[in-house]
DNA sequence: TCAGATCATAGCAATATTGCAATTTAGCAA
DNA sequence: TTGCTAAATTGCAATATTGCTATGATCTGA
């Protein structure tokens, strides 16, 4: 019925399952990619650098910033936004023991 | 309109995105953890680890099977599941860039 | 061959997501 | 104040996703 069964899970799998779901869209990555590619952590150009309208990068960045990925702040008219280094480093972690213990599966002649 | 535009992206973006959105979804985080835990790569007892209906888990690792993630191979009457080395060490070193990048532009005082 | 087991596919209803135009909010400058 | 700019919010139509039941396909063992 559309709606995910989300009881049965644990809060950090839940979690993590969010922060993938929020890179998991083209626009979002490409707005990450963006803030991590300008020296300053530049915010309304993204709306010229995307091939969408300002309401919809807009949502975009709220997603983001909604899982911790990305944070901002007000600075006179614009918003400067910057990736959260805690959450990188939380998921390079996280891949990081998957890629471990998917190499040791392979090793053992899992497949 | 529900449509997502791809056309602005290029393909490798596109790609990475899939993949994070392949694991956007607890179900699918939940398989590939349990297929990592297991010493085999089990199949079928998926569908008792999780809270969905066998068509539904079946669905889930066609989605990870249709971004690479996982494999599969018939054994028997059961399907024998297991985790691509190759793309999990891939987003690792993706991961692993964007991590460098975040690093970086934080300690510029970028916020 | 037949029955049972295992997994995939089809078809569906309900919910979620995506994008836009229109509007609102808020800051800055005259 | 007034006008301008930047960003967020609202409300909508179209599409995508999720989960289920029912069914189909395939292998195994009697």
């Amino acid at each position: 019925m559309g709606l995910t069964k989300t009881a049965h899970y644990s809060p950090l799998l839940l979690q993590r399952a969010d922060v993938f779901k929020a890179l998991g869209h083209p626009a979002r990555l490409a707005i990450v990619e963006h803030l991590l590619a300008q020296d300053r952590c530049i915010a309304g150009d993204l709306v010229h650098e995307l091939p969408l309208a300002q309401p919809t990068v807009s949502r975009h960045l709220r997603i983001l910033q909604s899982v911790g990925f990305i944070a901002g702040d007000i600075e006179g008219q614009s918003v400067c936004y910057w990736v959260n280094p805690e959450l990188t480093g939380m998921l390079l972690d996280y891949l990081h023991h998957l890629n471990e213990q998917t190499q040791a599966c392979s090793q053992k002649g899992c497949a």
